[in-house]
RNA sequence: GUGGACGUAGCUCAGCUGGUAGAGCCCCGGAUUGUGAUUCCGGCCGUCGUGGGUUCGAGCCCCAUCGUCCACCCCA
């Protein structure tokens, strides 16, 4: 045997019973985009290192030192997205969808960052994105907010708050980064060594620090609401209004600032307390500059992400349910004969109710450990052709949970006989359910 | 990138002050003829993360390395 080959760090493999759960944020989140109007889109996961570096910006830490980049066969540096919204915009310019047009749409797919691995935290991990474009008023900033709403109450998901921000238009907000930089400069001996390296680069990170040492010195610090211009002002009032008319609940947090530069206006996060220190599972904002920074023409576009191993976390940890996927019947073949008319049959039934989940016994082994397969699958009904059913054309079907007596049933009766022992519920297709493969 | 904890069968773990490894689960088979989940019996499973070092001897000690987890940082 060869040495075994070990995955990446950060690199996840998902086997089925975690994928069950991802399975049922996917299907929801794409119902929930359907309901609104909002349409898929796939692109590339490498792109050009230059666009991430214009769009996210320089000096942003994604940038500076979490990027995977490297050089193609061409001596190109390339760069595995750590961010779909520079990609889906890039994307939307490439094939101009920006030219006096508005679009809706998401994108479900890996990103990848070079940081350190922990809980809710990982190399390559999932987003869901929307983003919307060709908008500029704060109604589409409400509807996105709305979608993400919507997305958690089909999900059944509690423990997630609300907070938004503005950050203002690009003026307002250097206006704003040089108060704060003078301020924090003033008491720069305060100060811990992170929020010094970041009163140089980003002033408006220091707010986001979690040092409690600091907590007092950033209460203390000028406010961004006091340096918001009228226009934004009036924009973010007009989208706490549809909000609250909404009857989505939110705190303004003036110390929301979000990581990446291209953000302006309107800014949000839905954090949780049940994941411990990765506590944003959705968040996002107004990039109304950004196309342009990209080379198209001036575009309004707003957009979040949401994490989607984050997401199911807290999901588990709030035990909701995961798509079901254990088998309604299992299908005991005994004897030659019987595993290939059972295999006949199983068709014929799968034809017949087109949710039932329908698992055969492929071993060609005895009864008994057939049995033993039936049980472990979880199924709720074994059901038995054997040399005798195939000569009477009658399958034998037994009940593994519950009470119930063993039966038999013609083979022209059996799909009839298993829809009705399944229940309806089942057999026109189930979501979600809560598995329990024993008792 | 920084700090701390950890890394023993497929899984969960035990292994006392160093003397060349155990349990439960899982899996396979059996408890008379074609019926599971309970019970009983039997079987399979390990280069003790990896590489060095100390020692007569290391899973237990030392160093390095890889990985996991938690926090910082960052953010989804």
């Amino acid at each position: 045997m060869s040495e075994i080959i070990e995955p990446l760090r950060g690199m996840n493999d998902m086997l089925p019973d975690e994928a069950r759960w991802w399975n049922r944020l996917e299907t929801v989140a794409r119902h929930v985009f359907s309901q609104y109007g909002y349409r898929e889109m796939r692109v590339p996961l490498l792109e050009r290192t230059q666009l991430f570096k214009r769009a996210i910006g320089e000096y942003t830490d994604i940038v500076e030192k979490e990027m995977f980049t490297f050089e193609d066969r061409d001596g190109q540096s390339v760069t595995l997205r750590p961010e779909a919204t520079a990609s889906l915009m890039r994307a939307a310019i490439s094939n101009g969808m920006v030219h006096n047009q508005r679009h809706r749409v998401f994108t479900i797919g890996p990103m990848f960052r070079g940081e350190r691995p922990q809980k809710g935290r990982y190399r390559q991990f999932y987003q869901i994105d929307a983003e919307a474009f060709g908008y500029d008023g704060p109604d589409v900033d409400a509807e996105l907010i709305l979608v993400s709403a919507r997305i958690w109450k089909l999900l059944g998901i509690s423990r997630v708050r609300l907070e938004i921000n503005s950050l203002g238009t690009p003026e307002s907000r250097a206006e704003y980064r040089e108060a704060l930089r003078a301020y924090f400069t003033a008491h720069e001996a305060a100060l811990d060594a992170d929020s010094r390296r970041r009163l140089v680069g980003n002033p408006l990170r220091i707010l986001d620090s979690k040092n409690p040492d600091l907590a007092a010195l950033i209460a203390a610090a000028p406010l961004l609401t006091d340096y918001l211009d009228p226009a934004s002002r009036e924009h973010f009032d007009a989208l706490k209004a549809r909000l609250d008319a909404a009857g989505i609940g939110y705190t303004v947090n003036p110390r929301l600032v979000r990581g990446l530069d291209y953000y302006s206006r309107t800014v949000f996060e839905w954090v949780t307390d049940a994941l411990g220190s990765q506590n944003a599972v959705c968040s996002g904002g107004r990039y109304d500059g950004l196309v342009t920074q990209l080379g198209g023409e001036h575009t309004p576009a707003i957009g979040w992400a949401l994490g989607m191993e984050r997401v199911v976390l807290l999901m588990q940890e709030l035990g909701l349910e995961a798509c079901a996927d254990l088998p309604h019947a299992y299908f005991v073949l005994a004897g030659p004969a019987a595993a290939s008319r059972g295999l006949q049959l199983a068709e014929e039934v799968r034809d017949a109710l087109p949710a039932l989940r329908i698992e055969t016994d492929l071993t060609g082994g005895g009864i008994k450990a057939q049995f033993k397969r039936a049980d472990k699958s979880g199924a709720q009904l074994a059901v038995v052709i054997g040399e005798d059913e195939v000569a009477r054309g009658s399958a034998q079907i037994k009940p593994l949970r519950g009470g119930g007596e063993q039966q038999a049933c013609p083979f022209a009766d059996l799909a009839g006989r298993l829809a009705s022992l399944i229940g309806s519920a089942a057999v026109d297709g189930d979501g979600a359910a809560r598995q329990d493969r024993g008792r």
